[in-house]
DNA sequence: ACTGGCACTCGACTTTGAGGAGTGCCAAAA
DNA sequence: TTTTGGCACTCCTCAAAGTCGAGTGCCAGT
C-alpha cells in the first residue's frame, strides 16, 4: 500500500545511516545526510507510515529510528544497489587464493578471506561427497586383517576409514578386489554408487563376498549414507566489533550455535543454483541467531555447486557489501576448483 | 620471607572464595568462611602482608582482596589440594570416548568432552607427525602425472599430498617406488627419515631418479619439515560465562588467539613429559592472553607423548578441579591411543 | 501535500546523598 | 611479639532527583 517512492527512500536512508553509525537515526539527521529535497517534518511523517507498516521501530519515545527485520528485508530486495568490488578487494581475492595447493588450503584460505573481507564470522563447507564423483579408491593393507579404505573424489576431497576383515586376506586378493572395485566405480557420482556397491559384492568369488561385504559397508555407510560433511569457521573474533548492542547483549547463543556443525550445515548448505540466499534475523529457524543474519550461496565448479560458503554477522549488516563479496569470492573460489 | 601458615592459608582461602564467588573477599567474610580460628583484623594484617608481597591485591580502597597472578601461581605451586574427580565424571569420560571409530572422532570427541567437564575453552592436538612413525606410504596415481601421496602413522593420522611428476610415469614404476619406499621408511620415525629418504633418491636408477625426487620432496618439504600441526577446538562459548568480569570485559583479544593455529600450538604443544603446564595472565607469552590461563598437558599411548591438549579459560578458574580434569582425559586418551 | 512551530516525552548523563563493606591503625590484652 | 577490639576513614554502590536535548507527534498555515 501506501509506499511511494520517497517512504521507500527514507527507508534506505535510515538503513544506510544506522548501518554505519549504529545509532537510531531521527529525521533532522536524515534530511541533512541525504539530499531528500523535503523538510524533516515531512520525513517524519513518513517514518510514522514506515513505522506503521513495521519497517522500522523506535527503540523508545523521542529516539531516532532502527530498522526492522522487515525493514532490512524489503531493502536488500528492493532497495540495495549492487555494489560492486573495490579493486583491492578483488586484488585481495587474487592474492589470497592463488598459490592455494591442496583442498585443505583452499577451504581455509578461503574462509580467511571471507572474514576478512566481510569483517565477519565465514563458514566455507567443503565440496560435499553427495555431490562428487569418485576419482579413485585404494585400499591400503594396513595388517592382515586391516585395510585403509582410501576415496579419491574428483572435487579434491580425500577421505579414508578403516576396514576391519573377517578374516586374515592375501594381498593379491586386496588388488583383485581394489581392481574391480575401481572398474565399477570410478567417475560414478557418489550418490549413485549404493546399487553398483551390491552389485559388486553380488559378483564378488563366494569364498571372498564376506570379505568384499565389509569393504562395501563401510564404504556405503561412511561415505555415501552418512555423507560426512567438513566445514571451516573463521572470524569468530569480528562477533565483538560493534560491542554489546549487536546481538542484544549476548554473544553466548551465538557462540554455541556456531559450535554446532549441523547447524552450520544448515545455514550455508541447502543452496538453490546461483542463488545468492539472504536470511535476516528471525527468518532463521535457529532460535540463537535470531539476531543475526546470514548470507550464503553455493560454489562450485562452472555452474555446478559441490558446497556452500556464507557470512555471518549482526542484522545490522551492510547488506549489499557483503552479498557481493560472498558472491565474488563464491566464483573464484569455483574457478579455482574448475582449473582441477 | 614471612609467610607462615596462616598467611598462605588466608591466601588460600581468598582464591577459593574468589573463584566461587567472582567477588573481591573481605576479612570478615573471610573468617566465617573459614575456620581460621582468629579474628578479623589479624586476618588484616595478613591480607596487608600477602599485598605487600604482591599475592592479593584491592580493586579499590575499601574493597575486598583479589588474588593476582602471583598469588594464583603460589596457590596452584604449594597449596592446592588434589581434587578427585568426581565418579560422575569419570562416567562421562568412559561414555563420551567410548565408540570412538576414528582418529578424527576420538581428537573430536575430546575436546568436546574437556570442553564441556571443565566449562572452559579446550584445545586438543593430533598426534603430531613429528613424533609418529610410519606405518604405510601409500602412491595412488590419480593420471600419468600426477601422484596422490598417503601416509599412514602409527598414531592414526593419514595425510595425503598431491605429486605432482616431470612426465608421465607407468604403473609399474609406480608400484615400484611405492615398495621400495615402504621397504626403506615403514616403521621408521618421521624425524629420522630424511637421510634416508635421501638415499632412496641415491639408489633410484637414473631414469626413474627424477621421478623419484618429486615424491621425495613431497614428502619431506610437506611432511616432515612443515611438519603439518592439526588441532580442535572448543567450547568458545564457554568465554561468555563470568560476564564481562573475567578477560577485562573484551573477549575480542582472546577470540583472535583462538584463531591463529600457532598461537594454540604454542600453548599446548611443547609438553615435556608426564607435567601438567599452568601458565597463569601475564605468564602466557601471547600479548592477548594476558588475562587467561591455561593448563595443559601431553597425551599418548603409554608414557610416550605425541600430542597436546588443554584448556583456556579466566585467570580466576578452578586450578585443581580444572588440572584434574584435564590429566584425567589424557591418561583416557593415551589409553585409548594404546589399544591400536 | 508539504512545512514551520510547538508542546511533550523520555533516555542519557550528572549530581547528591545515604548506606555499608572493608580497610588501616592504634592501644590494650595475651 | 602476636593478637584483638575499637574506631575513624575511604570509596563503592545504589537510589533519587534534576537537567539537557534529541526526537517525536500534531496542528495550523501555506
Amino acid at each position: 500500500m501506501s509506499l511511494d517512492d520517497r517512504k521507500l527512500e527514507v527507508l534506505r536512508a535510515i538503513v544506510e545511516d544506522y548501518v554505519s553509525t549504529q545509532e537510531p537515526v531521527g529525521s533532522k539527521a536524515l534530511v541533512e545526510r541525504h539530499q531528500l529535497g523535503v523538510s524533516p517534518a515531512t520525513v517524519r511523517n513518513d517514518m510514522a507510515v514506515l513505522e506503521e507498516e513495521g519497517y522500522i521501530r523506535q527503540p523508545h519515545t523521542s529516539a531516532g529510528r532502527v530498522p526492522t527485520d522487515a525493514g532490512y528485508r524489503l531493502f536488500v530486495d528492493r532497495l540495495s544497489r549492487v555494489k560492486p568490488l573495490s579493486p583491492a578487494e578483488r586484488r585481495a581475492i587474487e592474492r589470497f587464493l592463488v598459490g592455494a595447493v591442496d583442498l585443505d588450503d583452499v577451504v581455509h584460505r578461503t574462509v580467511r578471506l571471507l572474514a576478512q573481507l566481510t569483517r565477519q564470522v565465514a563458514v566455507v563447507q567443503y565440496p560435499s561427497l553427495a555431490r562428487s564423483s569418485v576419482r579413485h579408491l585404494e585400499l591400503v593393507p594396513i595388517s592382515t586383517t586391516r585395510l585403509m579404505l582410501v576415496m579419491i573424489a574428483d572435487t579434491g576431497r580425500v577421505e579414508q576409514r578403516l576396514v576391519e576383515l573377517p578374516g586374515p586376506t592375501r594381498t593379491d586378493d586386496v588388488l583383485d578386489m581394489r581392481r574391480k572395485i575401481n572398474a565399477k566405480l570410478s567417475g560414478e557420482k557418489l550418490s549413485d554408487t549404493p546399487p553398483l556397491v551390491a552389485a559388486l559384492v553380488d559378483e564378488s568369488d563366494p569364498e571372498k563376498r564376506t570379505t568384499m561385504a565389509c569393504v562395501a559397508s563401510v564404504l556405503l555407510e561412511t561415505l555415501v549414507e552418512r555423507s560426512e560433511e567438513r566445514l571451516a569457521l573463521a572470524g569468530t573474533a569480528n562477533l565483538t566489533r560493534g560491542g554489546v548492542l549487536d546481538f542484544q547483549g549476548s554473544l553466548r547463543p551465538v557462540l554455541e550455535a556456531l559450535e554446532e556443525e549441523v547447524i552450520l550445515l544448515k545455514l550455508i548448505g541447502e543452496v538453490e543454483p546461483s542463488t545468492t540466499r539472504v536470511r535476516i534475523g528471525d527468518e532463521n529457524e535457529i532460535d540463537n541467531l535470531r539476531a543475526a543474519s546470514v548470507v550464503s550461496t553455493g560454489y562450485g565448479p562452472g555452474t555446478t555447486i559441490v558446497g556452500g560458503l556464507g557470512v555471518l554477522g549482526p542484522t545490522r549488516m551492510d547488506y549489499p557489501g557483503t552479498i557481493a563479496t560472498v558472491r565474488a569470492v563464491a566464483r573464484y573460489v569455483g574457478d579455482l576448483l574448475a582449473q582441477n
